[in-house]
DNA sequence: ATCCCGAGGG
DNA sequence: CCCTCTGGAT
């Protein structure tokens, strides 16, 4: 894609939604932790619903801590892959406790380093909780680079560090999220609705399938 | 490459 | 029934 390009799909982007954020529900960057590692192959929605009782109470690893292993996984069974997350959320919960003063860690190593949190994971975290412009590349963001032509690469990795070449510097900060919310609602993995996208003309893939 | 896994949509 | 949902660890 063609730098103007860019600059015009960005454009377009902010205008259809000028103040775009997570659609997940916190309050504290140990919420938003919490959340984004539950939101693994899973919808905002269902975690959301699952948190919401949640986080009346839990507001700190120390909360967590004290809610204890067993009603924690219960009440995340819903989500799916409970006890994989059960068992990460609560030990990543231990380790900020007893290793980072109970607060959430601002640097790309020491969150990587805590369990279920990834790359993707970790950018989100540096972008949302931290203001940080990174782009953490989902499954919507990778899909979206690779057809539109905006930024393609074989593995997510790719694709991040090609997006942060591209992405001209003032979109960068709300990059991540328009482009997560461009792939969920409209650049749809199953039958993307190119007939009503506002990138059409500017989309490699677009015109083949209106 | 495979496992974890429930919910919702087509 | 099948696919997908803001992946990560083995």
């Amino acid at each position: 894609m063609k730098p103007a390009d860019r600059v015009e799909l960005f454009r377009r982007l902010q205008a259809a939604n000028p103040h775009p954020t997570t659609e997940l529900h916190y309050k504290n960057p140990f919420q938003l932790l919490v959340a984004v590692i539950l939101s693994a192959q899973a919808t905002d929605k269902s975690v959301n619903l699952a948190t919401a009782p949640l986080f009346k109470s839990i507001k700190t690893p120390a909360d967590l801590l004290a809610f204890g292993h067993e009603r924690f996984e219960a009440a995340i069974r819903t989500i799916g892959l409970y006890r994989t997350k059960a068992r990460n959320v609560m030990a990543t919960a231990r380790i900020l406790q007893e290793q980072h003063g109970g607060l959430v860690p601002d640097r790309r190593e020491a969150l990587e380093a805590l369990p279920g949190v990834g790359r993707k994971t970790a950018n989100v975290v540096l972008n949302t909780a931290f203001g940080q412009p990174t782009i953490a590349v989902d499954t919507h963001i990778f899909r979206v680079s690779n057809r539109t032509g905006l930024a393609p690469g074989k593995t997510p990795l790719a694709v991040e560090s090609r997006l942060l070449k591209v992405v001209p510097p003032e979109f960068r900060q709300d990059a991540h999220h328009w482009l997560i919310l461009h792939g969920r609602y409209v650049c749809r993995a199953r039958q993307p609705d190119c007939a009503n996208c506002i990138l059409l003309d500017l989309c490699s893939y677009g015109a083949k399938h209106v």
